[in-house]
DNA sequence: CCAATATCTATGTCATGACATCTAATGATA
DNA sequence: TATCATTAGATGTCATGACATAGATATTGG
């Protein structure tokens, strides 16, 4: 088969096992991949607007005010308009969130340790490099 | 940060792109990415049961009926039970949904070429065999 | 042959991504 | 200043993935 077609199935294919397996650590904590994202990026680096979280969650369009209301109905965020420019609303955890923050990472760490057995340092540079020239080289 | 982090962020990323690109290439087809690998797949493998087309799509659970709904209804594909095992619904492509499958691989074959400019041989083979690495290492 | 089990598909629900549109707030310009 | 453009977010819609469950059909074991 052409190259760069295994090269998108196996993109696809890995991307599928990753949030497979992330999702099933997360499952006793009863929230989704991309609410954990959300959280962690906020346990690093708050307040974050919508946009902003938005960016760095990769998504590249919209605005993630839906996956900001579920948040905020667990009890994991506040949300709070700026005071400089009230079109931004500021997102920060909640001790709650920062508890989950915790819990994510703790649950993460397992598959970060299997993530490691998977590649050695070299092969896991050249294959980002390599997954980086889809989104950069335009 | 983590190098496995900046790795599962990188197919991520990835992922988004291609999908991005793809579903821009299909816009005119009026059809969606996985409807398109559908066809895709049918066209070069037919009859197809809902099973064997959901393994193929990489989607692991579920069945892709409702796909399958939307592509019927486009009249791209015909439904029809097996007469050996009535459990089976088989899967052909209509005459619209061939010629579908000849307009897609139009459509796509400037993101092939383009796909083909980011690495050299090698570079998608070390690329391929390390996100395969992901999958199969269990 | 019958009952229990397994398999395949359909369907309901939820979260998300992508897209369009709307509103509120801000900024820019005549 | 008044009007228009821009920006941030909210919201509606659709397709999909993941998950659970139900119904129909086959298979298996007694």
């Amino acid at each position: 088969m052409d190259q760069v077609l295994e090269f998108v199935l196996a993109v696809k294919a890995a991307h599928r096992e990753i949030n497979r397996r992330f999702s099933e650590a997360l499952r006793p904590l009863g929230i989704t991949v991309v609410q954990a994202e959300a959280i962690l990026i906020l346990a690093d680096d708050q307040p974050l607007t919508l946009g902003e979280l938005g960016t760095r969650l990769i998504a590249e369009t919209g605005n993630p005010s839906r996956l900001a209301d579920r948040l905020q109905a667990a009890g994991l965020i506040h949300r709070q308009p700026s005071p400089h420019d009230r079109r931004n609303i500021e997102l920060t955890l909640t001790p709650y969130g920062r508890e989950m923050a915790t819990r994510i990472q703790q649950a993460r760490q397992p598959l970060l340790d299997w993530g490691r057995t998977l590649l050695n340092d070299s092969q896991f540079a050249a294959a980002t490099v390599a997954l980086h020239r889809v989104r950069d080289q335009s």
